[in-house]
DNA sequence: GGGCCGTCGCTTTTT
DNA sequence: GCGACGGCCC
C-alpha cells in the first residue's frame, strides 16, 4: 500500500509525502503538484504512520479547497474519514469558539458580522463617540482595527502615538464592546479571540496542543501573525508541522498576510525539512517562460528553477482594444474561434481581471452574444439589499441582541419607528446597560423609560412580532418561518414600493424566491447553523463544476484554479499594478505577483488584453498598457499593440516625473534598463507575423502630432505627447502635462495646441 | 416621521 | 453612473 501512495510522485513529491515527523516546509510553485502531495500526505500520515484521522487538521485558503481535499483523501484511502478536520483557519477557529464559549466572551451561539455589519458598528460608534462620520472614515479606522487585531493587539493594548491613533483606540475600544453586546465576532475575531485564548488559558492550549497531533497549512504565504501564532501553538509539543506556499504567490497583504512567514518560519523551526517543488506539470514552456520574466523582476525571493516537459506551446497573444467594450467583444470573439478551431469548451476557458467592476462590461458582452458564463463573485447575492433585510430577520430571530440587524430591519418595511426613535432606544439602552433585546424586552414588561409613549407602543408591538418568530422557529422548519416573515412583514409590498421601476422589483423578488428555493433545500437546518455557514462561504466556494460556462473571475479569486486558456483584462496602469497599490509598502512588487498568479492559471494559451481608453466613474478616460507587459519578452509574443510603440517615450517621460515603483523592494536602476527593451521589436514582429488579423487603430493618413513631441495647450500648459491618432476627421493626441493636470485626451482641432520642439 | 431631491464618494483585492 | 446620506418641507 506504501507503494501505491508514492505512486505517480516524482522524487520531491515523494520526498515531502513520506518525510518524518516534525517540521516541513514545502516550497511549490505553481502547478507543482502541491494539492497532491496534501492529500496523500495526509493519508500517508493516517495509512503508514498510523494517525488517527481526528488529530489531523489541514487548513486551506477556501472552504471549496477543503471540500475537495477531502474527498481527494477520501478517495485515496476509499473511506470515510471520521473527525478528519479540513477547513479554512476562520471556520476551524470558529467552531473551536463555539465548543469553549465558556472560557471567551461570547456565548456559544454568537454571529458572525460581515464586512458591511462591521462599518455599520463602526459608524454607530462613531456617533456614540461624536465623531463626524464626514471626517473619520469607517472604512479606514476598520482597516486600522482589523491591522491592530491581525497582530494580536486587544482594544486595551492598542497605542498609536498620534491624534488619529487616539481616534483609532476610542473606536476600537466601543466597537468591540458593541460586538459582545451583539454577541457577535467579526472575521478578524476568529483569530485574533482563538489565538489569545489558546496564548493565555493553559488549560484550553494543553487541550488541543494534545489532541491535534499533525498540522498541515496550505498557501502559508498568505497567513498573518495572528494565523502564524495559530501554527505555531498548535503545532507543540511534537511540532508536527507540514506547510505548503509559493512566496511568489502572496496576494493577500492588504488584509495582513506577510509571506516574510515562509522566512520565519525557517528560523522558528531551524530542523524543518526544506523541499522544493520545481517541476511544473500544468503549463506550457511558453507561458512559464513568460511568467517567469514577469516574476524574475521582483527582488527578494528564493529563486526557483521551475521547468515543463511541455516544450514550446502556442505564444501569448497580445491584443489593444479601443475601449472595454471592444475588449470584451475580442474576448468573445476568440472565445468562439476557440470552440470551433480548437473544439475547447466553454468550461476550458477563464476571463480574469483586477477589479470586480471591470465584469460589468464583459458580463454584457457575454448576455448580447449568448455566451455562458458564470461571474465569481462580484456583488454577491448575499449583498442584495432584499436578501439583507431577510437575513437580518432571520438573524434577529436566531439573536435578539443583533444591534445591527436590529437597525436595520426595525423600520423595513416601514412601521413607523424612525430614526429618533431608534436612537432614543439606543442611548437609553446604553444608559440603563442593557443589549438592545433586554432593551426591548423591558419595554414589553412595561419598564419605564425615557422614550415617548407612541414609541414605546410600536417597538413592544416589534418585540411582540419577533417573539412569535422565535416560537415558530423553535418548530424546526427554516423554510416555514421565512415564508412567515414575508407575509407578516408585508415584505412583498415593500419591495414594490420601494423599488423606483418595475424591472427593479422583479428582479428582487425573483432575488427572494432564490433565497426563498435556498432555504427549502436546507429547511430542517438549525437556524444558527444556518447562519454561520453562509456567512463563512467565499465566493469561490460557489464554483459549480457541473455548467458548461466560461468563468469570470478576479484574479484574487483564481488563485489555486487551473484552466487550458485564460484571458487576462485591463492590464493597464492604474488597474494593474492598480492606483491604490502604489501608496502600500511592498504594494507594486504585490501587483507583480497578482500578474504573475494570473498568468500561471494558464495551461496551454494566454490572452493578455488592455484598453486604449475605459469607461470609469460614467466617463470614459485614456489608458496606458502596463508596465508588466513590456518585462514579456517579444520572442513569446504575438499580436497588434500598436499602443507599445510609445511605451518609451512614456516610460522616459515617467522617470522624469519619478512616478515609478516607489517599493523598498524594487531594484531601480535595473528596473529602468530593462523595462522596455523589446517594445518596438515586439510590434514589428508582430506586426509582420500576424498580418491582417488586427488593424490597428490610426493607420493610414500622416498624423500632424506624434509621440514624444513637447506641445503647449493654453489652459493646461506644458505638456508631452505620447500618442496621436486618426479619429474620423480629426486627429485625436493623448497628452501627458504636469502631475496636477494628469494625461488628456484631446481633439487637435480644438486644443489649439503650440508645437514646441521633438 | 416620511418623502423628495441634491451632494458626495466611490472600487482594489476577501475570509 | 450609482447608491448612501443629509437637508428640506410636508
Amino acid at each position: 500500500m506504501a507503494v501505491a501512495l508514492l505512486e505517480g510522485l516524482n522524487e520531491q513529491q515523494r520526498a515531502a509525502v513520506s518525510a518524518g515527523p516534525g517540521p516541513v516546509l514545502v516550497l511549490a510553485g505553481p502547478g507543482s503538484g502541491k494539492t497532491r502531495v496534501l492529500t496523500h500526505r495526509i493519508a500517508y500520515l493516517i495509512q503508514e504512520i498510523g494517525a488517527y484521522p481526528g488529530g489531523i487538521v489541514a487548513v486551506t485558503f477556501t472552504n471549496k479547497a477543503a471540500g475537495e481535499m477531502r474527498a481527494r483523501v477520501e478517495n485515496i484511502l476509499g473511506g470515510r474519514l471520521q473527525g478528519l478536520q479540513i477547513g479554512t483557519f476562520h471556520a476551524i477557529c470558529a467552531r473551536l469558539l463555539r465548543r469553549e464559549a465558556d472560557h471567551t466572551q461570547h456565548r456559544h451561539d454568537y454571529l458572525i458580522y460581515d464586512t458591511d455589519d462591521q462599518v455599520a458598528l463602526v459608524t454607530q460608534a462613531l456617533n456614540e463617540l461624536n465623531l463626524d462620520v464626514k471626517k473619520y472614515r469607517p472604512r479606514q479606522l476598520l482597516d486600522h482595527i482589523s491591522g491592530a487585531k491581525n497582530e494580536l493587539i486587544p482594544p486595551d493594548k492598542y497605542q498609536m502615538k498620534s491624534y488619529l491613533g487616539e481616534i483609532v483606540r476610542r473606536v476600537y475600544e466601543r466597537y468591540q464592546e458593541l460586538l459582545i453586546a451583539s454577541n457577535a465576532r467579526d472575521f478578524d475575531d476568529l483569530l485574533m479571540d482563538t489565538a489569545l485564548l489558546l496564548r493565555d488559558n493553559d488549560e484550553v492550549r494543553q487541550k488541543y496542543q494534545r489532541f491535534y497531533e499533525f498540522l498541515l497549512v496550505d498557501e502559508f504565504q498568505d497567513t498573518n501573525m495572528a494565523q502564524y501564532e495559530l501554527v505555531k501553538i498548535l503545532a507543540k509539543p511534537q511540532d508536527n508541522v507540514f506547510v505548503v506556499g509559493d512566496e511568489d504567490q502572496a496576494i493577500y497583504g492588504f488584509r495582513g498576510a506577510d509571506y516574510r512567514n515562509v522566512l520565519q518560519f525557517r528560523r522558528d523551526f531551524p530542523d524543518a525539512k526544506v523541499i522544493l517543488l520545481e517541476q511544473n506539470y500544468r503549463s506550457t514552456q511558453i507561458v512559464l517562460d513568460a511568467a517567469r520574466a514577469v516574476i524574475d523582476k521582483n527582488t527578494h525571493r528564493t529563486p526557483k528553477a521551475l521547468f515543463t516537459d511541455q516544450i514550446g506551446g502556442q505564444p501569448v497573444t497580445v491584443y489593444e482594444a479601443y475601449s472595454e467594450v471592444d475588449e470584451a467583444e475580442y474576448v468573445i470573439q476568440r472565445v468562439d474561434d476557440l470552440r470551433k478551431q480548437e473544439r475547447l469548451d466553454y468550461r476550458d476557458i477563464a476571463v480574469m481581471y483586477r477589479t470586480n467592476a471591470q465584469s460589468r462590461a464583459l458580463e454584457e458582452a457575454f448576455i448580447r452574444s449568448n455566451t455562458p458564463y458564470r461571474l465569481i463573485g462580484g456583488v454577491g447575492f448575499y449583498k442584495r439589499r432584499e436578501i439583507r433585510d431577510l437575513l437580518a430577520y432571520l438573524r434577529l430571530i436566531n439573536n435578539p441582541d443583533d444591534a445591527v440587524s436590529f437597525a436595520r430591519v426595525v423600520n423595513v418595511p416601514k412601521r413607523g419607528i424612525g430614526k429618533k426613535s431608534v436612537e432614543d432606544l439606543q442611548r437609553w439602552a446604553l444608559k440603563q446597560r442593557y443589549t438592545i433585546g433586554q432593551a426591548l424586552a423591558a419595554l414589553a414588561q412595561g419598564e419605564p423609560s425615557s422614550l415617548p409613549a407612541s414609541a414605546v407602543r410600536k417597538l413592544v408591538d416589534f418585540h411582540a412580532l419577533l417573539a412569535g418568530w422565535r416560537e415558530l422557529n423553535a418548530v424546526g422548519d427554516l423554510s416555514a418561518l421565512l415564508e412567515d416573515v414575508i407575509v407578516r412583514t408585508g415584505y412583498t409590498l415593500h419591495l414594490h414600493e420601494s423599488s423606483d421601476r418595475p424591472e427593479e422589483a422583479m428582479e428582487r423578488q425573483e432575488n427572494v424566491n432564490e433565497f426563498r428555493a435556498l432555504l427549502k433545500q436546507d429547511r430542517a437546518k438549525p437556524l444558527g447553523e444556518f447562519l454561520e455557514d453562509i456567512s463563512l462561504v467565499a465566493d469561490v466556494d460557489t464554483l459549480a463544476e457541473e455548467k458548461n460556462s466560461v468563468t469570470l473571475l478576479t484574479l484574487h479569486a483564481a488563485k489555486g484554479l487551473e484552466y487550458p486558456v485564460v484571458f487576462i483584462t485591463g492590464i493597464e496602469e492604474g488597474l494593474l499594478p492598480h492606483l491604490r497599490s502604489l501608496d502600500e509598502p511592498d504594494g507594486m512588487a504585490e501587483e507583480r505577483r497578482l500578474f504573475y498568479v494570473g498568468l500561471t492559471r494558464a495551461m496551454r494559451h494566454l490572452y493578455l488584453t488592455y484598453a486604449f481608453r475605459r469607461m470609469t466613474y460614467g466617463d470614459s478616460s485614456p489608458s496606458l498598457p502596463s508596465r508588466f507587459l513590456g518585462d514579456i519578452p517579444a520572442r513569446l509574443v504575438q499580436g497588434v499593440s500598436a499602443g507599445l510603440a510609445n511605451r518609451r517615450n512614456y516610460q522616459t517621460y515617467q522617470e522624469s516625473l519619478r512616478w515609478d515603483d516607489d517599493s523598498p523592494w524594487e531594484n531601480k536602476a535595473s528596473d529602468k534598463e530593462a523595462t522596455w527593451p523589446d517594445a518596438s521589436a515586439l510590434v514589428d514582429a508582430a506586426r509582420s507575423r500576424i498580418r491582417g488579423q488586427i488593424q490597428p487603430f490610426g493607420q493610414g493618413a500622416p498624423l500632424r502630432y506624434r509621440s514624444g513631441l513637447r506641445v503647449q495647450h493654453p489652459v493646461f500648459g506644458e505638456g508631452i505627447v505620447i500618442e496621436s491618432r486618426r479619429s474620423g476627421d480629426d486627429e485625436e493626441v493623448t497628452i501627458q502635462f504636469s502631475k496636477q493636470v494628469g494625461l488628456k485626451r484631446l481633439a487637435a482641432s480644438f486644443a489649439n495646441l503650440i508645437i514646441l520642439e521633438g
